[in-house]
This record gives C-alpha cells, structure tokens and sequence, in this order.
DNA sequence: TAATAAAGTGAACCATGATTCACACCTATA
DNA sequence: TATAGGTGTGAATCATGGTTCACTTTATTA
C-alpha cells in the first residue's frame, strides 16, 4: 500500500520553496513589504494563493523567511569586512564594515530601505529586531577583539554594538527613504540642517564613519 | 434666526476634544498603540464610534495628535536638560539629556516603548520619524554650540545629532520590550551577549552616556 | 416656540487581505 | 491498477477595524 515521498518529489519541493521565497523578495526588492501579500505572490509565481499555504503556514512566517533570506547576504558581506581578515587592525575594519553596509545599502535598493527603515506590519518589524541583531554579534566581536588588543579602550561591547547598529539604521534612514520614493506624511517635520544637507553619499559616509570612529576609540580623527 | 456657536459651546468642545486625546493616551500608555482602536477609544471615552469622527478626521490624525501630545512633554523635558543653562558645559548637558530621557523611558512606562519602539503601523510609524526629529534638533543645537565653543571637535552636526538618536533608541529597545512584556518572535534571536546582560538601568545608562560622549568629544572617558 | 445647525448615536457598511476547504490531479507503493 | 498520501486550485469565508450615514438630541437665535 501507500505512498512515500521519493527524492525527486522532495527535491521538486524544496525548488519549489525556493522559487517561491526569490519571488518573495523580488516583490519586497520591488514594492517592499507593502507589497508583500499572497495574492501578489501567488501571481508572480504563477500559482493559486492556496498553493502558498502548502509552502508556508502563514504569511508571518512567509516574512520571516523572506527577511533571513534577504538579510543573510548582507551580513555576510558586512562580517567578511568586520571579520574576515584578523591581521588588519580592528580599526580600519570597523571602517570597512560600515562602508560594505552602507554602500549596499545607498546603492539604491529598494529593498534595502524594506529591510532597515521601511514602515512594516508589527509581525514583520519583530524580524528586524532579529536582524539588527545579527549585525550587533559582528560588531560585539569585532569590537571585544581591539579591546583585548588594546586598540580601543575598555567599554560595554554589547552597547557599543547595539548603539553602532542604531547609528547607521538611523542615519541612513533619511536618504533611504527619499531615494525609495516614499510619500510625506502630511505634517511638516521640523526643520532639521544648520547645516547644508548632505549632497553626497561620500560626505554622509564619511561623517559616520568618523562618528563610529570617535564612539569606539575615544580618539579624535 | 439660526444659530450660532457661542463661547461656551466652543469651549465645550475643545473640552471634549482634549479630553478625548488624554483617553487615547492613556490607551496607548495602557496597551499601546496596538490597542488604540477607535471603538476602544469610543468605550473608554463612553461615546459612540460615530462621535469620535467629529473631533478627528481620521485614524491617522488621530494617532498623530496622540503622538504629538505624548511627546510633547518628553521633548520638552530633554530640551530643558539639554539647552536650559547655557552656563554649564556642554558635554555636561549632554549627559544630562541622554539621562533625561533615558530615565522617563526606563521608568516602566509602556508609553516609552509605545513612543520609541513598538511595532507599529507605518502610519503611527511615520509619526515617529517626525518625533525623532525633534529630539535630533536639539541635539543639533547643544552640538553646534558645543562646536563653537570648542568643547567639542569638528563634526558634522546632523549626522551626529541623527546618530545619538539612533543610539539611544536602539540601545534602550531590548531592555523597554522586556518590561513592557511583549511576547518575543517565535524564532531564537542569535545569542549576543559576551558580558552578562546590564543588571541594572544604572549601568545601562552609563554606558550609553560613555558611547555618547566619545562620540561627541573623540575622548575616552 | 419655530427654525437652524451642530453634536451624538451605533448599527450597517466597506476595504483589505489572510486563510480555508472541497475537490481535482499527480505520484509512489503493493 | 487500486490505494494513499501529496500538490495545486481559487472562490468563498473570515477577521479586523476603519468609516459612513440616517436619525435623534441639544443648543442658539429670531
């Protein structure tokens, strides 16, 4: 009697999981998660929505999966340049570390903002937590390494990498959201710049890194 | 003939339009946003849903009063710290400030991480983008003087009054989620501690305060 | 008091979008 | 091939919660 799964049936599945969830992030890489629903999934996938369901239990867990997946490169790339080369000093990788983030992050993507600042659902704003995480444990250890190596003085490496993950989220918020083309709320927001805006990416980079830089080192630069 | 609003009909009605906004605090205090529904307002107000639209738009007016009206206090009170007595050092009023708002913060209120952290939906998510703006403004500002009185380096003072906002928020998030016993995602957020986690507000501040300032001064402390 | 306009009511309505489900169709065993 | 366990379908259902509206009540003035 009976049926049992075979290895090309499981493999169908599993390409089938994966076709779907690069669906997923395409239409988050698009449209954001706004635009994230079951019904535009299904559509871009070519299947019915109920199809969905044999794949994922539910649309939480869809966004979980769709935020790991769309993260986990960049933290990758970011803990290559925090971590991947031991003989550099931690300085100059801190340095690194900031710009990969930041460079991928300016570069326009649409789904960079979707990871780092765009307004989401709570469910979804739970997994940024998460996120934001992941690259908290890179720069803890990146920053417990140059303390042991006397490179930066002793401090709370857990505030430390909590607070460097805030300062670039926050900073890059605001060309995120204009290059991502996201409609004003109505209000006016105070009125911010003393100084001239930043007019170049460069300029913003550089200011925080040098601000990244003061934090971790205690140094003038 | 016909009629005409007279003072005390006005008055009566900005009365009831007042009162309603505390009630919608006061949710939000209780149970966030997330409970900031207009037929939970509508009970707790003892009016019916209908009436509610006679004194705002919409839902997202709403909660934008609401945030205005919750924040206003706090900015003010972190304003005071930050710029009240020209006389006192800069770095000194920054301490202050950052211990200002940490503090109202850390007090347990459910409206601080409702304010600062809560997952949101990106209309009231909007609205905190204006709030942070507020508090990045006078930061700004004590920056600035700080500058001009050569307390404090060269910097670029909208990257570094954005980024303290980003610093405090992100750094006071875990431990406001905690107390404000928000149920945690199903998955296991990636272990980040290497010290043990901060016993104590005290400490947590202090840290804080410690990043804070070698960023602002590019001194160790 | 009659006429007018605003405030108050709350059940009905609507929009959005996730989730279900009965059914058809496939695939592996015996 | 009979059977049982998957996979795919998509219209119908459900849940949530904002918004409307026809109507009643209340306040003001002529």
């Amino acid at each position: 009697m009976a049926y049992r799964p075979t290895e090309k049936t499981k493999a169908h599945r599993a390409a089938q999981y994966q076709s779907l969830l690069s669906a997923a992030v395409e239409i988050v890489a698009e449209s954001g998660f706004q635009g994230l629903t079951i019904a535009a999934l299904a559509k871009k996938a070519e299947i019915a929505t109920g199809t969905v369901y044999k794949y994922f239990e539910s649309k939480a867990v869809l966004c979980a999966e769709v935020f790991k997946q769309a993260t986990e490169k960049e933290v990758n790339q970011v803990r290559i340049a925090a971590l991947g080369d031991h003989h550099r000093p931690c300085r100059q990788r801190l340095i690194q570390a900031i710009q990969v983030f930041s460079e991928r992050a300016l570069r326009g993507d649409r789904l960079a903002y979707a990871l780092i600042a765009e307004p989401v659902d709570p469910a979804v704003e739970a997994q940024r937590l998460i996120y934001r995480q992941a690259y908290a444990s890179i720069y803890a250890e990146l920053i417990g390494e140059g303390i042991s190596k006397k490179e930066f003085p002793e401090q709370s490496v857990k505030v430390t990498a909590t607070a460097l993950v805030g300062v670039i989220a926050e900073t890059l918020i605001a060309p995120l959201g204009r290059s991502a083309g996201v409609e004003r709320s109505q209000s006016k927001p105070p009125e911010l710049s003393q100084q001239p805006s930043h007019d170049t990416a460069e300029q913003l980079l550089i200011d925080i890194q040098q601000f990244c830089l003061r934090a971790v080192t205690g140094m003038p630069h």
